[in-house]
DNA sequence: CGGCTGATCGTG
DNA sequence: ACGATCAGCCGA
């Protein structure tokens, strides 16, 4: 399978975070190669999302990576001891970004269960933080471009609109009314998503 | 099953 | 101080 070109990133986050279902998000290590279904995703959509980063324009070290253009990586240390994955949208400046939530484990499942220590493979990407583990993306991978390096993401199916549930974002109670947005998206009676419901 | 909590540290 | 989280523990 091709990887997805820049053209395929540099679109609104709203539109790449629905788009990026179904496709596979691959790592390759010296370890191995791991690969799996993006099967859940929230669209960040910068200044204007008192949910996201860069909110209200921040330009911080940190959220430095999401004001280039689309189609590289932004990870980043949550809770000092997690990694979150979100792939960079649309043209340099606008500081949008789509969070990889969750993941269809298809490729390397045993790495994957080493890395987690774990058995289960509903559980083994069900969830930011999770992913990463599986997949061993950490802030080394912050800013890398998907379209030439050893983390990058497989064309394959569209999930077609009506197989897709929109929902609220998970975590972000701090965000005043930007917390109901409808900007997280999964694939419908998909088993391997975080969380069933909100509200 | 659902709710609560401690872990742990870079960021601002 | 606190968070775009997780695992383990508790009680039902």
């Amino acid at each position: 399978m091709k990887r997805l070109d820049k053209d395929f990133y540099r679109q609104d986050a709203l539109i790449l975070a629905k788009a990026l279902l179904g496709k596979v998000l691959v790592h390759e290590t010296a370890e191995g190669t791991v690969k799996g279904i993006i099967v859940e995703t929230e669209a960040y959509m910068g200044a204007m999302d008192a949910g996201s980063h860069a909110y209200q324009n921040r330009k911080t070290p940190r959220t430095k990576t999401m004001y280039e253009a689309g189609g590289i990586s932004y990870v980043y240390l949550i809770y000092g001891m997690y990694c979150c994955m979100n792939v960079v949208a649309f043209e340099e400046g606008e500081a949008q970004a789509v969070l990889l939530r969750a993941l269809e484990p298809i490729e390397g499942i045993d790495l994957m269960k080493k890395r987690r220590n774990l058995e289960k493979a509903k559980n083994l990407c069900n969830g930011p933080g999770k992913l990463c583990m599986a997949m061993d993306i950490t802030k080394s991978e912050n800013a890398v471009d998907l379209v030439t390096s050893s983390l990058y993401i497989e064309d394959a199916i569209s999930i077609q609109k009506k197989n897709i549930i929109a929902d609220r974002r998970v975590n972000i109670d701090y965000a005043g009314e930007a917390r109901d947005y409808p900007w997280r998206f999964f694939i419908k009676d998909n088993p391997y998503i975080s969380v069933k419901k909100q509200t």
